[in-house]
DNA sequence: CGGTTCATTGAAACCAATCAACGGATGTGG
DNA sequence: CCACATCCGTTGATTGGTTTCAATGAACCG
């Protein structure tokens, strides 16, 4: 078991589960959460069939989840960043339906889901944010379902950026620059790509201007003409 | 307002909300549901925007749901069948984020969430069966995420006929021969393909004995092909 | 009964996948 | 510590599945 933080003294707390409960009714939440030894990179956190019994928040470093279908191969859906919570698809079955690999070295909060439900019948604003947050889930699932079905390899590919781009804003940190968690092949297998064609659009979106690129570091140099990349095809 | 059929005497109550909760409590979720009067083919039951204010359970027809780009166009993102339940993408933000629109005359169960959120607090299983429909509807988006992303335009024609045959199932009725309630387009967009590729999938899987097909109505003649069409190449 | 939506089919064009080859980084074991 | 294997990322050439464009008939509706 690592140090003792406390959801009071984590820096994550405005962006994470504390800030659904009342300072007066932290620590009971507090009380039900497990801080893990750190995962090393390709560690599991669970696997698909592993027993649910617990979600998870990330508190350092990243994760995918993916699923394996029937002939084996590998279907990324999702990517969780520090203050992300992940492990919400195990909840109708008992099992987990997806795995969970750290994509570096990271730490997460653990939730026993069944401690959670008991809180939440206490704590409406508890109850309430956990519907929100599998409510967000969902509505992300809609955005990507839009972006697969409808958005061509660069929209999809500047798409990612922008929610990278994002979710580091939400922290607190850069948005302009910053450091992707994922291979190339993972961005790919979220994308619904090939993995050369990713490249290929990172080097054109930096031929560019709009982006500087070197292995995982980027810098979003236009963010507007990305954005029209990903929406109207009107950009400049 | 129409007729008012209780939960109690409704035929879908063992696939719906109430199997959720025990019988003397039933009236509890009972009095909080409100019947809607019926809705007109084409007629929108919340739009993007609307306030969000209750989760519907359908009771008969379709509807399906979609969203639109900021270019404008539609993207579907669900048909919801009766005893199915949607609406759930508006809680974290209070707004609908997509629209609902029947595919046929339709009618359902409104059940206003704020009151959901009450009784839940009193009823756990009923806590636990709204997290578990949530979780479903993750779950499904991570499947259609691989549909989209990995698998061609037969999977995923067959992939959508596996299921609704196992959404017909599921009220006990034929899983063999029924009606789509929504058109080729809807299907297409659905499923990220246009409309001439889906009509040529359908024509194509008739030629092969697979699938009996005329307008709307589907028989499937042999599940084993279709099924192997959307998972192993192998069929026989 | 004209107009619109819906469904089907054919031919051509195109975007992204696949195949192939390469250099660099990473890691491991002798 | 270096040799070797593996993974990761990039670039080029070719192929192919789907889209797009085009045209037609059927069904539906006011």
């Amino acid at each position: 078991m690592s140090q003792h933080v406390s959801c009071n003294d984590c820096s994550l707390s405005p962006v994470c589960l504390p800030l659904a409960v009342a300072p007066t009714q932290l620590d009971e939440l507090d009380r039900i959460i497990h801080r893990g030894r750190p995962l090393k990179r390709g560690e599991h956190l669970f696997r698909a069939a592993d027993e649910f019994q617990a979600v998870y928040a990330v508190r350092s470093g990243a994760l995918k989840t993916y699923v394996l279908s029937d002939e084996g191969d590998e279907q990324v859906t999702g990517f969780y960043l520090p203050g992300e919570v992940l492990g919400m698809d195990g909840i109708s079955t008992a099992h987990h339906m997806s795995n969970a690999k750290a994509l570096e070295t990271a730490t997460v909060c653990e939730i026993p889901f069944s401690k959670l439900e008991m809180l939440s019948q206490r704590i409406p604003s508890l109850q309430h944010h956990f519907f929100s947050l599998m409510s967000n889930e969902i509505r992300s699932d809609r955005e990507l379902h839009m972006l697969l079905s409808k958005k061509n390899a660069d929209d999809r590919v500047a798409s990612l950026l922008i929610s990278m781009s994002a979710r580091h804003q939400r922290r607190g940190l850069s948005e302009r620059a910053f450091r992707l968690p994922m291979s190339r092949y993972d961005i790919a297998n979220y994308l619904g790509l090939a993995v050369e064609t990713v490249s290929r659009i990172f080097t054109r979106f930096q031929q560019n201007g709009w982006l500087r690129v070197e292995g995982r570091e980027v810098e979003i140099l236009n963010r507007r003409s990305l954005c029209g990349e990903q929406s109207l095809e009107v950009s400049l």
